[in-house]
DNA sequence: GCTTATATGTACGAGGCGTTCATTTACTTC
DNA sequence: GAAGTAAATGAACGCCTCGTACATATAAGC
């Protein structure tokens, strides 16, 4: 009996433990804080208190807050939205942004999601981190399929494909965080046709293209 | 010599003050908070202690940080946006949004307004004024602009004017608020030719309309 | 085994939150 | 002008969070 380690299996006790121990409980706490109580009440005492890994060891490892949550969530969401490709751009795009919607609205990830970008309008790091991590990998997805399409003949190869991301995806993102329209089905399916087709009068000095 | 107020022209003492002097005090340290430091930094604390206005007043009338913010930031900034009528819509939207990106990233106003945006993602009472005293305003005149271009038969009568202005300004707030890729002139011009008419290619299968 | 990297408990000062309370003063009403 | 009411004040409170510091205990790597 010279000396046995103090913790218990369950119990916690001073001294190292395996990393991916420690980051496993982090995240599975982490994630659950931001599903059930939200980005407002995720703060680095709670989540080392929840998941008994030390205040040391989590500012250690994740330097901000929005690290942490980012983390977080990534850990918590999966993510899977590979772009279909049917042949028809209109289908797909409809599809892609259907699926969007419903993660953005019928998931609870997707309010932890508009938590994040809202946290990075004043978190640098978060925002950085945020752009990485998500968005140009989406952006990136949505522009190679826009792209295909050209190639295919079913879309304009002037146009900026960029923009036509910002105005599909961004004018749901506008609903998403302002609020102030809901976003149904038959917006999604405005949204597709004003853009494929235009809305500008048929014969109308406006059109000039 | 029976009591005179403790008070001097600036030293602050205990007793009722004129409510607007307050008020005004208030707004202006609020404001300048806003776009010196930004909202991180606001506080009722150091609001209290700059303006010399008591925290128990300020939280008499502003019952959250988010109402704090946003009057102080109605308050600072000059709103005047109002929509031209040149006659010509496609004139008309370049010039509105020009004025628009301008607003947003030229001044530090903008900056602001995006984390109020920001904040409103985890304060309900925040987006909810946010709604009422900015983006409803905001809506109804592009929307009564784009109704009016209907009316002169410029734009579709079947293109829902709502789904448009998603699709415009959306799209700048998805670059402002994401900032994955830079709002240039040319990203505003080819929003508006975008939509107005049309990226489907002409005699495409998805060129239904 | 020895060394090094890492996690731990504990404590700290600073600062913000949101509220209470008695006191002082401006406004209003008669 | 006097009385009554509404409002602002200072001060203090308990609680929480932040971010950091320190000494100690343990796992990994060699």
């Amino acid at each position: 009996m010279t000396k046995e380690p103090k913790r218990t299996t369950t119990g916690r006790g001073r001294g190292r433990r395996p990393a991916d121990e420690v980051r496993a409980d982090v995240l599975r706490t982490v994630g659950d804080l931001l599903l059930t109580e939200g980005m407002s009440d995720l703060t680095f005492e709670r989540v080392a208190r929840l998941s008994g890994v030390s205040k040391t060891t989590l500012y250690k490892w994740w330097p901000s807050k929005g690290a942490l949550a980012l983390d977080g969530y990534f850990h918590a969401v999966e993510e899977t939205l590979t772009f279909p490709e049917s042949g028809d751009i209109r289908v797909d795009l409809l599809s892609q942004l259907r699926a969007f919607v419903h993660l953005m609205t019928e998931t609870p990830g997707g309010k932890v999601l508009a938590e994040l970008i809202g946290q990075a309008q004043t978190d640098n790091d978060l925002s950085v981190a945020l752009r990485e991590l998500y968005s140009k990998e989406r952006r990136r997805q949505a522009v190679e399929r826009l792209t295909l399409a050209q190639e295919q003949g079913q879309l304009e190869t002037t146009v900026d494909t960029q923009v036509v991301v910002d105005q599909l995806w961004g004018a749901i993102y506008h609903r998403l965080l302002l609020r102030d329209e809901p976003v149904t089905d038959a917006f999604i399916v405005a949204l597709v046709d004003n853009l494929l087709t235009g809305i500008a009068r048929s014969g109308s000095a406006v059109d000039k293209r």
